[in-house]
DNA sequence: CAACAACCTGGAGTGCACTCCAGGTCAAGC
DNA sequence: GCTTGACCTGGAGTGCACTCCAGGTTGTTG
């Protein structure tokens, strides 16, 4: 009984996470990762929990959380069942944090869209004449020009 | 004829934006900001059409341009209305992009949520008793630990 | 079994966006 | 007119998250 599962090389692992070998090793260095399997030789062979767990790792890093906050995150798994409460408490302050950027984005959004339309207009507006200008009126210079 | 229009001190125009007094020159040492009128003794006065203007830096900050890009979009304003093509193009590009990392954040956070909820699920079901585990089936790995 | 790619380690280097500092100048209130 | 806090400049320093490197070992392929 054995067929003891995937084991992925470096490389593959790096393809499969959509993150560099050096970041994996980063990341190990770090305590981001528990131990990783070795070869014989001392070669480093990563299970499909690994990959599972880089993913989540991913997710973080994607919504800006600090490696720091990961450590604490990674020790908290460490610890095994008794420190769900933490992990969960550390998620919901995460997410709070990510539908803040999110909002902030979207109201970026908002502001750049505004942007192109008024250029869009002024574009419409005087198709080949160069004469005319301005989009806002940029309240306080007078040589107020677009922005 | 005058009144011209409020100026406001470094430390106001910081308070105003959002943004710090160093951030600010060093905004204008990279040629971000134009030119910003003195005082006889050489302080600097800001208007409110430089608020408007660090207000769309802001906002393109926010959303991850690099500073060179806004290097670039600041250049294309001193330029004038000539270069509204290449304005609006820098900004449909970037546009295209912010809708991109909302995307991925909001991906995140469906995962960040699913974790989550894992976790209130295994918190209920066992609320005191501390012998299962466990959470996703964690393929692979054989003492699988909830992550 | 030779050759060559992939991997190993510890440590140094990079790029970005600020942020801070020293040593001096300016300006507003008393 | 003097004090005190805000401001000036050029340049150095910081924190973060990688990323690269040298010099050596492993593992696979013909």
């Amino acid at each position: 009984m054995s067929d003891v599962a995937e084991q992925l090389s470096p490389a593959e692992m790096a393809d499969r996470c959509g993150i560099s070998i050096d970041t994996l090793r980063y990341y190990e260095r770090e305590g981001l990762l528990d131990t990783i399997e070795r070869t014989a030789g001392g070669q480093r062979r990563y299970s499909s929990s690994d990959v599972a767990w880089v993913m989540i790792l991913r997710c973080l890093r994607t919504t800006a959380l600090p490696i720091r906050e990961m450590k604490r995150f990674a020790e908290l798994v460490r610890q095994g069942d008794d420190a769900i409460p933490e992990r969960a408490q550390l998620l919901r302050e995460h997410r709070a944090e990510v539908v803040d950027q999110i909002a902030a984005l979207q109201e970026a959004l908002d502001t750049i869209d505004h942007k192109i339309a008024t250029y869009a207009a002024i574009l419409e507006s005087t198709p080949v004449v160069d004469t005319l200008s301005d989009t806002t009126p940029t309240l306080g210079g007078k040589g107020a020009r677009a922005t």
